[in-house]
DNA sequence: GTCTATATCATGATAGAC
DNA sequence: GTCTATCATGATATAGAC
């Protein structure tokens, strides 16, 4: 964070940093470019030589943080077989993300981005929430999700999950979420399962 | 919308109305008080004389469509016993609004008012969500719904059919909800419910 | 209550030296 | 690649006539 004790700090990784925290905290649009730079330590110069204007530094963040996901998923398909086991390491890792990185979590999938990165579509159809889809879809055809519309059944399964990160992001949940994630699974996985066990 | 029509429009109606279009429409932040001005052809004199400031704005916006969700749910907690029927009506009623009145659902269950309603809290601890965890309070209580902690419950009931709304107003889900109501509503009580049909 | 005209200021973006 | 200084624009909000 600061020269002193790093003496070539990477520009990129300062700004992106600095402005992930002011984004989330007081949001995209009341969050100055002077305000990142002076964050982040970095002249107003800088920044414009690194990503062209104001909109390229929230798109370097939404692509770093999509790919982050898009790994993370990727990883977890490969390490378990059934949908059903995927889908639930994937809740329980996004609710240890949410309490290590809540500001990743919030940026990921709590802003609005269609606001100020008009180029994005909505981020449910950004490539993380299609592989969740993928997951879901191969959980039908195995037997093991009802047979449905994909759209739904992978809504309804990661429905609750995700409105229980953006409620502890709000502050509304104050339980940190591992503790309560055999409850909420419980309840996701019920929603969508053939069988009950 | 004319004042050739209407002889003695509301201003104040006016006001909001095009307040949400627009606000719904481009965001808040790129949303200009004279643009609002423009589309609801009053001045923008007229406009701080009766709204104080911008936020002013956004704040009327939503205690009105706030109060309306409100009385929704008490007509609906009132006409139904179960914890099942009144849940059941409610997302019907939302999934009928979200066609009828998309913009009013965007504002009240899709924006970041705490980025530009910095007094209010956030929504999930608005009355309506209030009144929604009640319902699945008593529906606990009378042991319709399996014994959890309230917010989860209330969380894992809504999720599905609340992402269901955003998902159709982002324009990721292309058939009306009420098409799928009794899918996605099959998913969300199978996920609280104690007994499975 | 409604209007026009204006004050004030912050922001996104650029120029150009080093 | 980094910096400072500056521009240009457009926004919120106000003043004051009607």
């Amino acid at each position: 964070m600061n020269s002193v004790l790093s003496p070539r700090p990477d520009t990129r990784y300062l700004v992106l940093d600095s402005a992930l925290t002011l984004f989330t905290e007081r949001g995209y649009f009341s969050t100055s470019v002077h305000d990142i730079g002076r964050a982040a330590g970095v002249s107003i110069g800088s920044i414009y030589h690194h990503f062209g204007d104001k909109e390229g530094i929230a798109d370097a963040l939404f692509s770093q943080l999509s790919g982050r996901m898009e790994a993370l998923i990727g990883e977890i398909r490969r390490r378990h077989d059934s949908a059903h086991d995927q889908a639930r390491e994937l809740v329980a890792r996004l609710f240890e993300l949410t309490e290590s990185e809540p500001r990743a979590m919030e940026f990921m999938l709590y802003a609005k981005h269609r606001e100020f990165l008009p180029g994005q579509g909505p981020v449910c159809s950004s490539r993380p929430f299609e592989l969740m889809r993928e997951m879901v879809s191969q959980g039908m055809t195995r037997g093991e999700i009802r047979p449905m519309d994909t759209m739904i059944a992978s809504t309804c399964l990661f429905g609750g999950p995700l409105r229980m990160i953006t409620g502890r992001l709000d502050g509304v949940i104050t339980q940190p979420l591992p503790d309560c994630l055999e409850a909420v699974w419980d309840c996701a996985w019920r929603a969508v399962a053939t069988t009950t066990p």
